[in-house]
DNA sequence: ACAGTTTCTGAGATTTTCCTCATTATTGAA
DNA sequence: TTCAATAATGAGGAAAATCTCAGAAACTGT
């Protein structure tokens, strides 16, 4: 209702071409040396734009973070969506996501370091994928898969271990296969057997991610 | 041989309380708001000491960082250590040690907000009291209590999962009593069996904590 | 081609933060 | 009590970071 869609034009194109050259500057920049330690001058430097233009697309630094957080909270959470549309098994379905995550910091250092260096990561974090995970959670919980007291002290477990083996990967004390043993800790801690556990955290993933 | 041990006197005592000071004042604001937010200067004014004071004492904020860690990992982990001293089986002693962070955090919310915000919680965390964790890891895979590929994978998924559970104590999500939940969420993952998890992880733990 | 609108630019004003250092206060020893 | 040594003070200089704004450039529609 309120924003009328329309075709963009050159100089959409243009405004939205710095707003995520800055926004690539900002991502690179927090992952190297972390929210705090980064300065906007910094930011507007390495996108190659000037510093007043920074002003047109953000009041201050915390809505670049916000914006950032959105951006791959939102993309992340419905690729792994389509990845698991179709799985019945929700020990399945949360290993699937796990494992995605995991191999994701592998592959992509900058998502990594961001994802356990942004302030308060945790409840970030929590506040957008935490949805998706803790339906799944349920879902299991429903189904009897999991046997689980708590949902919202699994989903806490969960997040923080997955954060935990990013950090691992991150500073390079883990390699890009321990998906596997991560997301079959997972299972087990949300009282999967350790055969089952074994056996789906090893299930083949889709050729993409 | 460096340091001559002498009694401290009236001077030492009130350099150790300006010192003190600063730190108390430090601790709080890093949980309040974090420490690429924390400045110098609310550092001092908290503490009520002059500004250049705190060049008496500390270099600059890393420093100040560096200290409070070493600080809390000595200090707690030496409580942990002397907690669990008597105990033979690896389950326990890992049940044990992190149902008393968990305690901690809820009962000390400075200190559970410290170690979420800390920046880098998770690297940091691992550098202090990682390496007594990996120990009590190793020894329950040695003796067959834990079913564990990777010492190291685990740590950092127990250590993650640690920061999670404390984190949703910090935001009130979760009770004072997630400690039980998350222990027995801990051996479950190190491959204990599921009923040796649920009688262990609730084994009385002693007045203190 | 022109006028009107939007975006970008970058120098510099403003604000914030850090840190030094001359001075004052406190302490311990003689 | 006096003196030398150590610690604390806080005003202010230096540096750094944020943000503004007037003008230039790019773009659109007519």
């Amino acid at each position: 209702m309120a924003t009328v869609e329309t075709k963009p034009n050159r100089g959409d194109r243009r405004r939205a071409a710095t707003r995520a050259r800055l926004l690539d500057a900002a991502r690179e920049l927090f992952a190297e040396k972390g929210v705090g330690a980064t300065r906007l001058g910094e930011i507007t430097e390495r996108a190659d734009v000037a510093a007043g233009s920074l002003y047109n697309h953000f009041a201050d630094k915390d809505e670049i973070v916000d914006t950032l957080l959105h951006e791959i909270s939102d993309g992340q959470g419905a690729i792994v969506d389509e990845l698991t549309a179709d799985i019945d098994d929700p020990a399945a379905v949360v290993a699937f996501a796990h494992r995605h995550f995991v191999r994701l910091a592998a592959a992509d250092p900058s998502f990594g370091a961001l994802a356990i260096r942004l302030d308060a990561s945790h409840r970030l974090m929590q506040q957008t994928l935490g949805p998706r995970a803790l339906r799944d959670i349920d879902a299991g919980v429903r189904t009897g898969r999991f046997k689980v007291d708590d949902p919202v002290a699994a989903l806490h477990f969960t997040g923080g271990a997955l954060l935990g083996t990013i950090a691992g990967i991150v500073d390079g004390r883990l390699g890009a296969d321990a998906d596997v043993f991560h997301a079959e800790s997972v299972l087990r801690a949300l009282g999967v057997s350790a055969a089952q556990a074994a056996k789906v955290a090893r299930l083949p993933m889709e050729a993409g991610t």
